[in-house]
DNA sequence: CCTACCGATCGGTAGG
DNA sequence: CCTACCGATCGGTAGG
């Protein structure tokens, strides 16, 4: 009701919001919105569980909160659209490294992805959506800047097909991850992958309408 | 322990154990595998609660039954394989639409892939990766009959690609389904996705080492 | 004596 | 921010 006004009594309060989503985050990831408790979250969190309500209203607001914070799709879009790279492929193989690198360090950002997905139907988009699409302004223009091929093809196409055969690659690679010894263990390579992008990219957008 | 021998008194089991896999599906889909009790399973199913634990030792054991009949990539490579063209371009444009067409018409398959992967992740892929092998190959050898170009390239390579792209321009769809109407409704069609597949695909095959 | 299944309830834990 | 506690529901199992 009433509003914080002294900041140092604010201060210990943020502390504590900060460690209960970074305990939230954590404990979603690993066991998924409904297979992770409140208790556990207090406890992890070094907070009672009467605690955790004082910042949020209940779980499902917590979920927000670590979605706006570490939905993958508003942590990559920054670092791909500030990728190094003086020619086409070079500045394609630095986004896929920089992509696949990112989501490797931390594996939770592909559970909190579909976590969103499953519990939330992808309910919190609409809430990022806006800084994405300017991200995606500036990653297009980028990538007209490196080959003027793709000035005939929409940002928002671009980035689908771009993020979507990333997130496919990197999906693919968790499942082949899963399969025992005896079968190979490199299925696919980073070459690959951006033999398909810069190749395939380029041939979309050469069939894309200029409107 | 005994064998069961008379067909006719194991048959209403059997009809038993498939609507509890059937009802399973369906609620592990739309709640997530800890957002489905087995009390709602059971209702409709409209078995008993402990009428499932005839068929199955516990719930993980009920998700494994459902994973085994009801994996997207056991569903959708027998599909892929089967798919008709007669030029390249033909195949994948068949195949991609086949895939798109299959989880558009099954929402759940995505789901459930999802839930697999986030609850269990990726455990059950042992299970059926050798049925996904022997389409694999057979899928590629479909391939270089149409385009010899692909021979160079390893079976599994080309489903991890061909597969990983289909997921994500799925996947990205899901997403960009949930963007508020002022922006553009549709953002990279199937052609584009075409144009990555053969394009993309060609080109890697072509930088690929013949092993 | 078997299978499949019931009504009722177990010990613990969920979100609030 | 904590202790204490609620209505309800969880996964799993008893005897018949």
């Amino acid at each position: 009701m009433k509003p914080k006004s002294i900041a140092s009594k604010t201060e210990r309060g943020q502390q504590t919001r900060d460690r209960v989503v970074e305990a939230a985050l954590q404990l979603f990831a690993e066991h998924g919105y409904h297979g992770a408790s409140m208790r556990q979250i207090a406890d992890a969190a070094t907070v009672a569980v009467g605690g955790i309500y004082n910042h949020f209203r209940n779980k499902e607001e917590l979920l927000t909160a670590v979605i706006l914070t570490w939905h993958p799709l508003l942590l990559i879009m920054p670092a791909l659209a500030e990728t190094e790279g003086d020619s086409l492929e070079e500045f394609v193989r630095n986004a896929a490294q920089g992509f696949l690198d990112t989501f490797r360090e931390r594996p939770e950002l592909l559970r909190i992805f579909m976590i969103e997905m499953i519990d939330f139907d992808g309910a919190h988009i609409p809430y990022f959506f806006e800084t994405m699409e300017a991200k995606t302004t500036y990653l297009h223009e980028r990538l007209v800047a490196l080959d003027e091929r793709f000035c005939t093809m929409a940002p928002l196409t671009f980035a689908r097909l771009f993020l979507g055969t990333l997130i496919g690659f990197y999906i693919t690679g968790k499942l082949l991850s899963r399969v025992p010894p005896p079968h190979v263990q490199t299925i696919g390579t980073t070459d690959d992958l951006v033999q398909v992008l810069v190749h395939g990219l380029i041939a979309a957008a050469a069939s894309s309408p200029a409107d």
